[in-house]
RNA sequence: GGGAGCAUAGCUCAGUUGGGAGAGCAUCUGCCUUACAAGCAGAGGGUCACAGGUUCGAGCCCUGUUGUUCCCACCA
C-alpha cells in the first residue's frame, strides 16, 4: 500500500493570505479540492487489522446512464462514509458500474443503425467489440459526473460488472448452481418482449391499465351444448387446446371430458375441470391457450393439454395459425374477430380495462410464451434469504420495508436468467451437436465429454444483467479468490438505495451472498425514497420534468445540493426536489461561510484552548449547546438519521452559535482587554473546529475549505508556520462531560429571553432602532446576580443605554413599557412615547393567555391521577410553572392598574 | 384481491422511548447594526383528516371511517 500523499501546507491553505469573499463561491473550491482528496488517496482505506472496516459497495450505475436525481441520492452514501472515516474506522466506498445488458445493447444497436447496419449484419463478434468501444467511450461518464458530487469512493478498487474478474466470478456461480441442480435449462412459459427481441425474468414485466374489449366467442359442441367462453385476447384462440370450467359449476358439469370445437380453425378441443377457474367471471367458461398465458399452462400441465405455440419470437404468428401466419398479432386480432362475426360465433363485445404488461426497458407489450430458457430455482435460495432477515442478520430501515421482501421472497417463482441478446456474460453452456451432448463448464471444453467430438458450440445466450449484480458484495472484493480485500472487509455494513429495486438487486444479493459466503452481504439496507419534481411527478426523460444535478451543482454548488437532498426527509420517503429547497440550503452554507470568515477576521494567531480559560456565561451556555449537538448527531448519525442530524446542526449554527455567540464575542474582539479577546476567539475557535467536523459528512467542500483556511484548535502539526491536515482525516470531535454546564445554559436561556422580549417590545412601540434605551430588570428571586452580570449583552444585542436592576417593586418606573419573562419583570421607561391604549391591550392579552394557563396548570395539579402517576419532577415543574405564573399575574394586575 | 405510505401553518415537510405543536419558503412590520440583504430584529398563522378507544395525559399507541399515493397479484 503506498503512503497517501499529505498536500503541502501551503497548498492546502494556499488561500490564507487572500481575503474571502463576502459569498461563498463554490464552483472554483470544489474543482480544486476534490482531486486534492483524491489524488492524496484519503479515499482509501487505512486498514488497520485491529479495528472493523466500514464498508459500503456502491450500487453501480448503468454504463448508459446520465447522472440524475437518483443518483444524486448517493450523497447519503458518501455523508456516512465521511461520518465513519472522521469517527477513526478504516472505511472503504467502494464504486463501480454496471454493463446493464439490454440498455447497453439497445445504444449500441442504434447507433449500428446510423451506420446502416444492423446486429445480424455484422454477427456478434463484431457486434461485441462495438459494445466495448461504446463502453470505453461513455461508460466512464458516469462516475466522473459521481465526482462532482463529491463522492469519496476509493476509485482505485472501481470495478465493472463485465470486467475479468467480476466474470470469473458470474462463471462460477452459474456453474456451482448448476452443479447443485439449482440451476436448470427448460421449456417454459416466460415473459417475452418482442421488441427487445429477449426473454424477460417476471419482474422486468411492468403493468400498465389498458381500455380495450372483452369478445364473448361461441364454441361449438361436439358431444354436448355449446360452451361460450371470455376473452380479452381473441387472437390467442389460435392456440387453444382445451377449455376449462370450475369442477363445481352446474352449468357445465355434464361437458366435463367432452369436446368443443375451436371456430375457424375447426379443432376438436376438450372441456376440463379446473379450480382455476371462477364461475362468477364471464360465462364461467375459459378457452385455454397454455403457450400463450402463464395460468392456462399451468392448467395445461395439470390436464395434459398439448401446449401450441402460435407466434414467433417477433410477434407475427406462425404456422399453427393457419392463414394468419405471418402476421402481426394485432392484424390477426382484427382478421380473427371479423371472420368470428362472419361466422355468427361472436356473442357479443363488452368494453373492458384490464391491465397489460409490458417491457420496462422498453416499453412495448410484453408476450407470454413458451420458450426454451435458463433458469434458477429459487425456494432453496430464498429460504435461507428469508431467515437472514427474519433473524436480525440483515436489518432493513426503515423496518417496514422488509414486509416487502418477505412478501416477494415467500411467493418467489423460478428466475429466468437467460437473454436472447449479446452483450452480457454468455451462459458457460456447450453443446455438441455430434451426440446432443450438453455441458456447463467455467472453460470450454476441447472435447465433447460423451463422445469426443471437438465441434462444441457455446449457448448463444447472455445472463440477466442482475445475475452479475447479485454478487457485487463480494465480486467486487475479489471472489472467488481468497483476497485480502474480500477477508477484510466482507461482510460490508450498509447497503444505501431506493426501494425501487429491492426486489431487482436487494434480495437478490442477499440470496447470492448467503449461498456463495455463507452469511448475508451487509447488516443493514439503508432503503430511502425517491426524488420527485415539485408536484410530487416522478422525474422522467419523456415527462421532461427531470432536473440535471450537475447544473444545480453548478448554480448552487455541491453542498447546497447535498443539504437539500439529505435535510427535511422522513427515512424511506419520497423526497419533493424544489429550487427553494436548494436555495436555502445554499443560504445555509453561505451563512457558515460568513460565520468563518467573521472568526478567520478575528481570530489572530493560534487560539488557546477553552479550559484555559475562566468562562463567561455566555460561553458556558454555547458549550453547552455545542456538546448537545454534538451528542445529537452523533447518535442521529449512527441512526441513520441523517434529516434529523442536520436539523441540529442547522439549528445549532445559525440560531445558536452565528445569531448569539458571533454577536456576543464582538465587544470582546473589538474592544475588550487581551485576556477577554483571547478568551472568545479560544470559544468560537473551538466550537467552529467541532462544528466543521460535524458538518463536513453533509458538506464536505465548504468545510474543508474553511478548515484550510483558519488555524483551527483541532487540526494536527504546524508547518512552516501554519498548521496543516485536511478536514476529510480529521479527528470527530468527542464529547467532554467538563463542557456540560447546565445550571449556567439555563441562566443564559433567561438572559436570551429577556433581550428577546425587550427587542419585541421596542419594535411594537416603534422605537427607533438606534435609540438606546434605559431598561429596569425586576429579577425574579435568585435571578440578581446574573442579570447584573448581564448588563453588556443587554446594553449590545438589546438596544439598552443602562441597565438598572430593581430590588423592590416600588422602585419600577410607572409610565414605562412592561414585559414578564420567567427571569425578570421589563420596564423601559418610555415617557411620552408610551401609547396607553396599545399598553392596555397588550397588558390585557397577556393577562388573558396568563389566566388561562394558570387554570390549565391548576386543573392538571388538582387531578389525582396525574398526582399519583407522573413522573415527580414533572410534578414539580408544573407547581413552579404555576407560582411564576401566579406572580406574572400579579404584577399584570398591577401594570393594568397603574395605567389607569 | 393483498400489502405499505401519506393526511400537521398559505406551500414543502420535520416531529423515535406518549409529558404544553416546529423548520424552511411565503406573508406582514421595522432595519444597509463594521461576518453575511443568500442578511438582521420582530409578528401573524394550526380542533395535528374524521370518529371512537387505551391512559392522569395522545400529533405519537389501538380500532374503525374517508381521501390520496405507491408496491405486489393478474378473473380469462
Amino acid at each position: 500500500m503506498t503512503e497517501p500523499v499529505i498536500p503541502a501546507a501551503e497548498k492546502i491553505a494556499a488561500e490564507t493570505l487572500e481575503e474571502m469573499p463576502k459569498a461563498y463561491q463554490p464552483a472554483a473550491i470544489e474543482a480544486r479540492l476534490y482531486p486534492l482528496w483524491e489524488n492524496g488517496g484519503f479515499f482509501k482505506p487505512k486498514i488497520d487489522p485491529d479495528k472493523k472496516p466500514f464498508t459500503i459497495v456502491m450500487p453501480p450505475p448503468n454504463i448508459t446512464g446520465q447522472l440524475h436525481m437518483g443518483h444524486a441520492m448517493y450523497v447519503i452514501q458518501d455523508a456516512l462514509t465521511r461520518f465513519h472515516r472522521l469517527t477513526g474506522d478504516p472505511t472503504l466506498w467502494l464504486p463501480g458500474t454496471d454493463h446493464a445488458s439490454i440498455a447497453t445493447e439497445a445504444k449500441v444497436v442504434s447507433a449500428l443503425l446510423e451506420d446502416g447496419l444492423t446486429k445480424d449484419a455484422i454477427g456478434r463478434e463484431a457486434f461485441l467489440k462495438r459494445a466495448w468501444e461504446w463502453r470505453d467511450e461513455y461508460g466512464g461518464h458516469i462516475v466522473r459526473q459521481l465526482r462532482r458530487l463529491g463522492a469519496s469512493c476509493d476509485w482505485s478498487r472501481e470495478r465493472f460488472t463485465m470486467d475479468e474478474g467480476l466474470n470469473e466470478a458470474v462463471i462460477e456461480v452459474f456453474c456451482r448452481l448448476y452443479e447443485k441442480g439449482l440451476i436448470y435449462r427448460g421449456d417454459r412459459i416466460i415473459q417475452w418482449c418482442p421488441k427487445c427481441k429477449t426473454s424477460l425474468s417476471d419482474i422486468e414485466v411492468e403493468y400498465e391499465e389498458q381500455t380495450s374489449y372483452l369478445w364473448y366467442v361461441r364454441y361449438p359442441g361436439v358431444e354436448g351444448q355449446d360452451v361460450i367462453v371470455a376473452t380479452t385476447r381473441p387472437e390467442t384462440m389460435l392456440g387453444d387446446t382445451g377449455v376449462a370450467v370450475n369442477p363445481d359449476d352446474p352449468r357445465y358439469a355434464n361437458l366435463i371430458g367432452k369436446h368443443v370445437r375451436l371456430p375457424i380453425l375447426n379443432r376438436e378441443i376438450p372441456v376440463v375441470a379446473d379450480e382455476y377457474v371462477e364461475s362468477s367471471f364471464g360465462t364461467g367458461a375459459v378457452k385455454m391457450t397454455p403457450a400463450h398465458d402463464p395460468n392456462d399452462f399451468e392448467v395445461a400441465k395439470r390436464h395434459n393439454l398439448e401446449i401450441l405455440r402460435v407466434m414467433n419470437y417477433d410477434g407475427t404468428m406462425n404456422e399453427h395459425a393457419g392463414p394468419y401466419a405471418g402476421l402481426t398479432a394485432a392484424e390477426t386480432r382484427k382478421q380473427v374477430v371479423a371472420e368470428l362475426e362472419r361466422l355468427g360465433l361472436l356473442v357479443k363485445v363488452e368494453p373492458y380495462t384490464h391491465n397489460v404488461g409490458v417491457c420496462y426497458r422498453c416499453g412495448g407489450t410484453a408476450e407470454p410464451i413458451t420458450s426454451l430458457q435458463w433458469f434458477v430455482t429459487m425456494k432453496p435460495l430464498a429460504a435461507p434469504a428469508l431467515e437472514a432477515v427474519r433473524a436480525g442478520e440483515t436489518r432493513f430501515v426503515p423496518e417496514r420495508f422488509s414486509q416487502v421482501y418477505y412478501n416477494w421472497m415467500e411467493n418467489i417463482r423460478d428466475w429466468c436468467i437467460s437473454r436472447q441478446l449479446c452483450w452480457g456474460h454468455r451462459i458457460p453452456a456447450y453443446y455438441c451437436d455430434a451426440c446432443g451432448t450438453m455441458s456447463v463448464a467455467r472453460a470450454k471444453p476441447k472435447k465433447c465429454p460423451s463422445c469426443g467430438s471437438t465441434e462444441l458450440r457455446q449457448d448463444e445466450d447472455v445472463l440477466d444483467t442482475w445475475f452479475s449484480s447479485a454478487l457485487w458484495p463480494f465480486s467486487t472484493l475479489g471472489w472467488p479468490h481468497d483476497t485480502e480485500d474480500l477477508r477484510y472487509f466482507y461482510p460490508t455494513s450498509v447497503l444505501v438505495t431506493g426501494y425501487d429495486i429491492i426486489f431487482f438487486w436487494v434480495a437478490r444479493m442477499i440470496f447470492s451472498s448467503i449461498e456463495q459466503m455463507g452469511e448475508p452481504p451487509f447488516h443493514t439496507v439503508l432503503i430511502h425514497g425517491l426524488v420527485r419534481d415539485a408536484h410530487g411527478q416522478k422525474m422522467s426523460k419523456s415527462a421532461g420534468n427531470g432536473i440535471d444535478p450537475l447544473e444545480v451543482i453548478d448554480q448552487y454548488g455541491a453542498d447546497a445540493l447535498r443539504w437539500a437532498l439529505i435535510s427535511g426527509v422522513s427515512p424511506g420517503n419520497d423526497l419533493r426536489y424544489s429550487t427553494e429547497k436548494t436555495e436555502a440550503a445554499r443560504n445555509f452554507a453561505n451563512k457558515l461561510w460568513n460565520a468563518a470568515r467573521f472568526v478567520k477576521m478575528n481570530l489572530g494567531d493560534r487560539p488557546g484552548s477553552v479550559y484555559e480559560y475562566e468562562l463567561e456565561l455566555a460561553d458556558k451556555w454555547i458549550l453547552t449547546r455545542y456538546q448537545e449537538t454534538l451528542r445529537e448527531v452523533e447518535r442521529h448519525f449512527r441512526d441513520y438519521d441523517l434529516a434529523l442530524a442536520a436539523q441540529s446542526l442547522y439549528d445549532f449554527t445559525w440560531n445558536a452559535y452565528c445569531d448569539w455567540t458571533i454577536e456576543l464575542s464582538k465587544p470582546a474582539l473589538f474592544g475588550g482587554e487581551n485576556s477577554a479577546r483571547s478568551k472568545a476567539r479560544a470559544v468560537l475557535a473551538f466550537v467552529l473546529d467541532g462544528l466543521l467536523k460535524m458538518l463536513h459528512p453533509i458538506m464536505p467542500f465548504i468545510t474543508e475549505e474553511i478548515y484550510g483556511l483558519l488555524p483551527l484548535p483541532g487540526k494536527r502539526g504546524l508547518l512552516r508556520g501554519l498548521l496543516r491536515g485536511l478536514l476529510i482525516e480529521a479527528d470527530w470531535p468527542v464529547a467532554d462531560s467538563a463542557l456540560d454546564f447546565p445550571e449556567e445554559a439555563a441562566r443564559m436561556e433567561g438572559v436570551i429571553e429577556i433581550v428577546r422580549t425587550v427587542r419585541a417590545l421596542r419594535l411594537e412601540r416603534g422605537v427607533a432602532p438606534g435609540r438606546k434605551a434605559r431598561i429596569d430588570l425586576l429579577p425574579t428571586s435568585g435571578w440578581s446576580e446574573t442579570l447584573k452580570a448581564a448588563a453588556p449583552i443587554f446594553e449590545r444585542l438589546a438596544g439598552a443605554q443602562s441597565v438598572r436592576i430593581l430590588y423592590e417593586r416600588e422602585d419600577a418606573p410607572t409610565q414605562a413599557a412592561k414585559a414578564v419573562t420567567a427571569s425578570a419583570e421589563i420596564f423601559i421607561p418610555l415617557g411620552e412615547l408610551v401609547d396607553l391604549d396599545k399598553e392596555r391591550a397588550r397588558i390585557s392579552k397577556a393577562l388573558t393567555q396568563t389566566k388561562q394557563e394558570i387554570e390549565r396548570g391548576e386543573k392538571r395539579l388538582a387531578n389525582e391521577g396525574f398526582i399519583a402517576k407522573a413522573p415527580a419532577a414533572l410534578i414539580e415543574e408544573e407547581r413552579a410553572k404555576l407560582d411564576q405564573r401566579r406572580a406574572m399575574q400579579a404584577t399584570l394586575e398591577a401594570q393594568a392598574g397603574a395605567l389607569d
